[in-house]
DNA sequence: AACTATTTATAAGA
DNA sequence: GTCTTATAAATAGTT
């Protein structure tokens, strides 16, 4: 508390933006921006009632996140909408269903090859149902040429709808993720575990992340 | 170009974080600290060598993304690294393989119920197949118990797999998103596309995005 | 969108 | 990681 000023560094300069070189500074540097990052957004959310999430990987690979509400819902928002708006969503659909087509009747033909005992048709239903039933097994027929597609499609949507539907409970429960909260808001930052269960000081928890640092 | 400085205004004022209450002012804010915080991004990408994807929602459901690479590139890496890293994925993965075998045994009850044709052993292989061949379409068998949760899983790792595959693709070919690149270094930034074709000044493209403002 | 007084972030050092 | 300080950069209020 004294009066006298002590000028003992040169304080702050004006720093180039291109790749910095020595690593040492590198990373001290990316901590104190990524710390800035996130308080940034965090103030975003609260000024401006936004919803952000932020996804970080530093050059080793270790992953730090921040998201309000919560990252995976600002993610799984961000692509469905993706999906929806994309104009090339045809396409990509028409090759995943394409390829997945491929999978299933492969799937399928091993399971015929390799078992090599199910034909039928219609007439032989009623005639040899009792027996078939004792099997423990049934047998169903669809024109290969729609189940698949059909199926798959199903399917996909069956996935996202579960997806969110499980992330949802996650969420209630708060199963999944530890948050820490910043000025009573609930904002979830999430840094990486490194090798040894070598926690920081407060308010970070961890995933287990990449490689080094 | 002239010496005399003009004193105006006042110059910024501190603020409290907390909500905004004026409409038109949290807009303006929105935006300036929006774009700070992408120009934040894109430092730290450069200085550090970080990949960083951040996507916003405007309290009005618009969407804004930054990604360096690509917000998709770090948004799928992020979600891979969780389902691996989540302990609660098995937990998760029970509950979705749960679900989608219901669905799937509805869909083939269905099916059943629908044709009512199919059914067949092993004896009658070899006497009806040429019958059956000659309706164009194929019977096939499998034991139900196991049937729907392998082939799930299959398909599960096979969109994932699919969705990764087609993503690199797209990033190769580019054909997804434009991209305006900032600093020389190609980074992504896309804004929602409201309402009418109202382009804004220069470096950012459009997706459709939500309601209003 | 531009301006500028001021606050805030942060580079360098301890 | 924390703290300090001088300074660069972001930005609130205004035009």
């Amino acid at each position: 508390m004294s009066t006298a000023p002590k000028r003992r560094n040169m304080g702050r300069k004006k720093i180039p933006i291109e790749k910095i070189q020595r690593s040492a500074h590198r990373q001290v540097t990316f901590s104190k921006r990524r710390t800035g990052l996130f308080k940034k957004a965090s103030e975003l959310c609260i000024l401006c009632g936004a919803e952000v999430a932020i996804v970080v990987f530093s050059p080793a690979g270790k992953v730090f996140s921040f998201g309000h509400p919560y990252v995976e819902s600002i993610i799984d928002r961000f692509l469905n909408q993706h999906d929806h708006m994309n104009p090339n969503v045809g396409l990509i659909n028409a090759r995943i269903r394409e390829q997945q087509q491929e999978e299933y009747t492969e799937v399928l033909n091993q399971l015929q090859a390799e078992k090599k005992r199910g034909e039928t048709i219609e007439q032989y239903k009623k005639t040899e149902w009792d027996t078939i039933s004792d099997e423990n097994r049934y047998w169903l027929g669809a024109p290969m040429d729609d189940l698949g597609l059909h199926e798959l499609e199903q399917m996909k949507m069956t996935l996202e709808e579960l997806r969110s539907k499980v992330l949802d409970e996650m969420r209630k429960n708060n199963h999944i993720l530890a948050y820490n909260s910043l000025s009573d808001q609930g904002f979830g930052m999430v840094a990486p575990f490194v090798g040894q269960g070598h926690h920081n000081n407060s308010a970070m928890h961890w995933w287990s992340g990449g490689s080094n640092a």
